[in-house]
DNA sequence: ATATAAATGTAATGTTATAACATATCAATA
DNA sequence: TATTGATATGTTATAACATTACATTTATAT
């Protein structure tokens, strides 16, 4: 039922032109503007898979010649997020490119502490779950954040040796 | 099945020296040290049930003696989080007493972002659920934050009048 | 061409958090 | 009960994260 992105091989060029394509794509669609600071700040979240600080950000973006002062970051992270194109990480205070943005999306993010990687997993029945307190409850949920510690694969076997 | 506490009625001043009672012993059987700031500590989170910053937890530390630096509360609610007495709300980079320090507990935190109270819910099939993807994805998880920002019920009745 | 809105840019500052080190307190035991 | 090693408290200094307020530029729709 869970589908994880992030921890597994792939081909990332490839993955990282593609999500750039539909996020263009999408972006069109709602008819919202893709600015090359926007596309280049998705690009970068993209090269990794980790997540990155808005200041990790910002210097990237410095040298490509845009701003240098924080707002430059925190605004085009913010309309990443507000787009689904990317996911604040609480935990750590920073931002990882979407996995899945044409979904719509309770994100539970997975957080290696071995290798500091960072992947989306959609579990539907969270959801389910929490819209069912709303009834018991009383309590009307508008977003979900859902954020997991621990260890990837990859680094599960690499302790193991 | 959700078990929610914090929108609730109740006798505040009980409901307070309860909990440290309970924390208290449950110090004692761990052979930990629930020390006078600690216990402020916690005592000025339960006072309230909203989340304090730990600068906020700090000024009422101060105006009792103990020191005024932001290690003092940070080591006092770094205590707290460990011994599961409270929890931090990533979303908000604040403190909340736990309102179920004796049950072994995958928090889920309800933020109204009306009054901005913070209760806890426990739903224990979030466990399963994520227990069941370390099976399928090698991924081992250590510990999971569920943080839900929405509306309580008495924000939602207040905004219907 | 021009008015309007949206986006980008900067300066200044606010907020949250930690590292590094000094001192005091507790708890076990020689 | 004096000593010692571990734990806790305290400070200074600074790092890391984030926002407010305002100026300038760029796009878009008349």
């Amino acid at each position: 039922m869970p589908d994880v992105v992030g921890f597994t091989k792939h081909n990332h060029k490839h993955c990282v032109s593609t999500a750039l394509k539909a996020a263009q794509a999408q972006c069109d669609t709602r008819g919202v503007r893709f600015t090359p600071v926007r596309r280049r700040a998705l690009e970068v979240l993209l090269e990794h898979h980790r997540a990155l600080g808005a200041y990790d950000v910002l210097e990237r973006l410095q040298e490509d010649g845009y701003g240098s002062k924080p707002p430059i970051a925190y605004r085009a992270l913010g309309f990443l997020v507000e787009q689904g194109l990317a996911h604040r990480v609480e935990r750590l205070n920073a931002y990882v490119a979407c996995a899945h943005p044409d979904r719509d999306h309770t994100p539970a993010i997975l957080i290696c502490s071995g290798c500091h990687k960072v992947a989306e997993a959609i579990d539907t029945t969270q959801n389910s779950g929490l819209r069912q307190m709303q009834a018991e409850t009383g309590f009307t949920v508008a977003s979900v954040a859902i954020e997991a510690e621990g260890t990837c694969s990859d680094c599960t076997e690499k302790a193991r040796s």
